[in-house]
RNA sequence: GUCUCCGUAGCUCAGUGGAAGAGCGCCUGGCUUCGAACCAGGAAGUCGUAGGUUCAACUCCUACCGGGGACUCCA
């Protein structure tokens, strides 16, 4: 590609100086396009080493890069401190076009920087005791997004969601349900929601309240999910933890290793030692353990099956993190392959209003309902709109909302538009020559190359969001192509078929678009959204044919 | 008090040490020939404050200010 054709150059011309260039060529597409297609701070990196000011050394390293006569290259400028600038051809992005029609739908954006690395995203792992609700959501869908982010990078994913099935909690749930069957209100500290109401009376009078209701929970939880798209390989359960012994394994490994020391009756961790600010308990007075302990097990077992994790946690749990890795030290894993994303938390608004209660649960907003009410596709993409670092406001008016401030209406639009002329073209019998056929080169409109330029921008994009985990990127790299493709659709040189345009012209623009569809749909797809042919509902389009 | 996230345009938020961004809102313009749920242009910034590192800091470091969250032998 074009990075390493001027790199190679660079570093050329810096060995011609006598200089030793950086390992990593300082080398960039400046926002602002006075300065060059191509950016390079090679001059300012190495000046002291040359012994001599930036822009001086820089007009010797454009002299020698002037020599090399460097592909699509049409002139080398030195500005500001000493950037070295490169101008283009637009030939450059017209071999973008082709290598983008070439990977297609499936393969867009792809590397495989981490083939044949083994990497489990655990997520969601809420309580099997009830509903998921709006905050979950948030954590539900960036592990996926995450998920398949690392996928396209090479990565062999598992998907992993952990029940905690069973504990204390579990206890309460099936008191609660029981209270509620008998038409009790729960004890202190139990389940209030009036889904417990509701599920003790589906609840035959011969169930195990603790089975029964931990099968139900657990099936609501998943169709909750399914809705959004979101499946797990692995549900892994808590008990299987007690049954295969794996927890008491762990205890027994930390004691040897003199993790473990007895005070107050109880059974500590020396979490301190490694980077905690105390210890914690392990083993109650009472003999049960505590939340943390057969969560040390979980994690070490995890370490077994694969050479990196990664946790999605709400922010409420964000002190827990250290004591997990001082736990995953004091077990022999390393502890900087657990990467643990801490999601902030999520408002819900309604037309300027917060949403606090919902239907069933009370004062929690389901995520079923969510999803019911503004629709899968934009769920996600609302929640994936920012970094999960920023506390996030969803506002449900707005994501249902048909019009360009709803980032996902102007995205999917961007694709059904492309639909829509591909359609129109075919009407008109301008039918698609093969690529090699079309002259590209046609391509040289202002619009025609931003948007290849954005799609340039593409693989990039993906390298970046995958080692930031940040699918949050991806979204924002979408929206700027689909605000290209609205751009070109809209003006009016830019026309794919009509009367003043050539039918080279047609061809070559026809190609255009598809590549821009590709990357709209490829990158939808990862997300888990989809790239719809027509904005149009089913029924609305009814309606129109039956009124012509 | 300790830990953590945030602080960038009026609002909501992006920003990978390199030359300040998007959407909304506001102002102006664009469908009597195409494809206006859209597009184009404009106004709007002490990047919380103060230091430090660097040729270069919104970005890294330190301290402070303001806001959210967490700090159980709960889960």
């Amino acid at each position: 590609m074009i990075q390493e054709q001027l790199r190679s150059a660079l570093a050329a011309a810096a060995t011609a100086e006598g200089l030793t260039a950086p390992d990593e060529i300082g080398l960039e597409q400046p926002a602002n396009r006075d300065h060059g297609d191509w950016s390079s701070n090679l001059a300012l990196a190495t000046s002291k080493q040359a012994g001599t000011n930036p822009r001086e050394l820089a007009g010797r390293l454009v002299a020698n890069l002037e020599s090399q006569n460097i592909a699509h290259v049409e002139g080398i400028d030195i500005a500001g401190p000493g950037f070295i600038n490169f101008r283009l051809t637009n030939s450059w992005l017209h071999d973008v076009l082709t290598h983008v029609v070439e990977t297609g739908v499936e393969n867009f954006g792809a590397n495989t920087a981490n083939a044949g690395k083994t990497i489990n995203v655990e997520f969601v792992s809420a309580n099997p005791t009830g509903p998921l609700h709006a905050g979950h959501g948030r954590g539900a869908v960036f592990g996926d997004a995450l998920a398949a982010l690392l996928e396209w990078t090479g990565y062999e994913v598992t998907r992993e969601c952990y029940l905690n099935d069973r504990g204390v909690q579990m206890q309460t749930f099936a008191d609660s349900l029981s209270a509620r069957k008998a038409g009790n209100e729960p004890a202190d500290g139990g389940y209030m929601g009036q889904y417990i109401i509701d599920w003790a009376g589906e609840m035959p009078d011969d169930a195990d309240p603790l089975e029964w209701g931990y099968a139900r929970a657990l099936q609501d939880q998943k169709d909750t999910l399914a809705a959004l798209g979101i499946e797990f390989d692995v549900w892994f359960s808590e008990r299987s933890l007690v049954e295969n012994g794996a927890i008491e394994t762990a205890l027994e490994t930390l004691k040897e290793r003199g993790a473990i020391y007895d005070d107050d009756g109880a059974t500590w961790l020396r979490s301190t030692e490694f980077g905690d600010d105390k210890d914690r308990v392990l083993v109650k007075a009472d003999g049960s353990y505590t939340y943390l302990t057969p969560d040390i097990a979980y994690h070490h077992d995890k370490f077994g099956r694969a050479e990196e994790l990664v946790n999605v946690w709400g922010a409420d749990h964000h002190g827990y993190i250290p004591r997990m890795k001082a736990a995953m030290e004091m077990l022999g894993n390393d502890r900087d392959k657990l990467d643990v994303q801490v999601t902030q938390m999520v408002r819900l608004m309604r037309g300027g209003e917060e949403v606090k209660m919902g239907k069933r649960a009370g004062n929690i907003v389901e995520l079923s309902d969510l999803t019911e009410e503004v629709g899968a596709d934009a769920t996600r993409f609302t929640y994936l709109l920012q970094s999960i670092d920023s506390q996030q406001t969803f506002d449900l008016a707005l994501a249902v909302s048909q019009a360009k401030d709803n980032p996902v209406f102007f995205t999917q639009y961007a694709h059904a538009r492309i639909r829509a002329v591909q359609n129109r073209a075919a009407e008109a019998g301008a039918e698609r020559v093969p690529l090699k056929q079309a002259d590209l080169s046609l391509l040289t409109h202002e619009r025609e190359i931003e948007l290849l330029r954005v799609l340039f921008g593409g693989p990039e994009m993906v390298e970046v969001a995958a080692r930031e985990r940040a699918p949050h990127r991806v979204v924002g790299w979408v929206r700027q192509l689909a605000a290209a493709v609205h751009s070109f659709y809209q003006h009016k040189d830019c026309y794919v078929i009509g009367d003043n345009v050539s039918p080279e012209l047609t061809q070559a623009r026809l190609w255009l678009i598809e590549a821009a569809r590709i990357g709209l749909a490829a990158t939808l797809n990862r997300l888990g959204v989809s790239a719809p042919d027509s904005m149009w509902s089913d029924e609305a389009e009814a309606a129109m044919s039956e009124g012509e």
